[in-house]
DNA sequence: CCTTGTGTTCTCCG
DNA sequence: CCGGAGAACACAAG
């Protein structure tokens, strides 16, 4: 699953490698991954270029530069590819197209591409394609206009990498929720990024029970946790993100995160602090681990 | 049956 | 009956 650290070191590694290349061709193998207008997808893409590649939370923006001949009329609106990789989407950079002979591959290793859930694929002036591919296809590529884009960014809450969070606020507004802390860090609306495997670190590390009602904790605690968002989010992104199924990062390589986890996907095991026995229960409708001794 | 991110819809409560 | 909150569902495939 991608999140924040996740999605960044996709956004990272692909501004290292795409910026500034022509797009020679679009291929959409599944049509379906394509919201909104299909034949303005490829008339938008092809023949322009990655201006710039932007992230909030979760959603990746890529700015289209058109590079009409001089004197051609440029002053339409400017375009972004809008990227969501939601559960089991991948972006993923190649230099040369083709791994396998015949472009097609049934198997999950991603330096194999294109393979049987290469969804679309982006060829480059010259050399290099980028892939997107996506086993369960609820992610999906749009085109969007800046007021869209800025809809849709103003929807979600603050990025606990790229903006300073105002603490006091957050820690009010988590006070006023009656639902499980749990439930109210995976709410986008509040803060951007954090998904089901860092909400469980997270909440390790704050030695708190994800099920607890977020009002009845303290200011203290609740700020306890704010403070905590920032520093976990950044040492995830140093090991280049966690690994556990599905996510690669933009050149198609593992993230070594998954060897730090603490809790999550650890049911059954020892805690690497206390040694207690993690335990793995369901809370906002989603797989939930904690260690009953550290988190209270 | 399980896994999960997000958008939508349903249900509950005051 | 309304608004808001929170829960449940839909989506998909292995």
């Amino acid at each position: 699953m991608p999140e924040l650290p996740e999605v960044e070191t996709i956004v990272s590694d692909l501004r290292k490698k795409i910026l500034a290349k022509k797009i020679a061709d679009v291929e959409v193998r599944l049509p379906r991954i394509v919201a909104g207008d299909f034949s303005d997808f490829k008339k938008k893409l092809i023949g322009a270029k990655f201006k710039s590649i932007g992230r909030k939370g979760k959603y990746i923006f890529l700015e289209i530069s058109s590079v009409f001949p001089a004197g051609h009329n440029t002053s339409s609106k400017k375009a972004y590819l809008l990227v969501h990789l939601k559960m089991t989407g991948q972006l993923v950079y190649k230099d040369k197209y083709g791994l396998v002979a015949g472009g097609h591959s049934d198997s999950t290793d991603p330096a194999l591409v294109p393979n049987r859930w290469t969804r679309a694929i982006f060829y480059f002036s010259g050399q290099g394609c980028l892939f997107f591919n996506d086993l369960r296809t609820f992610g999906y590529l749009k085109i969007v206009g800046p007021d869209e884009l800025g809809r849709i960014l103003s929807k979600i809450g603050p990025d606990p990498v790229l903006e300073e969070l105002d603490i006091n606020a957050l820690a009010q507004k988590i006070k006023a929720r009656k639902t499980s802390i749990k439930a109210v860090l995976l709410d986008q609306k509040l803060l951007a990024g954090l998904g089901n495997i860092y909400v469980d670190e997270l909440l390790f590390r704050s030695g708190i029970r994800p099920q607890t009602p977020a009002g009845r904790l303290s200011l203290p605690k609740i700020k306890r946790i704010l403070e905590n968002v920032n520093p976990l989010l950044i040492s995830a992104i140093e090991s280049r993100g966690t690994t556990f199924n599905n996510y690669v990062d933009g050149a198609g390589k593992s993230g070594s995160f998954s060897q730090k986890l603490q809790v999550y996907g650890r049911g059954g095991k020892k805690c690497r602090k206390c040694g207690s026995i993690i335990l793995k229960t369901k809370v906002a409708g989603r797989g939930t681990h904690f260690c009953p001794r550290c988190q209270g």
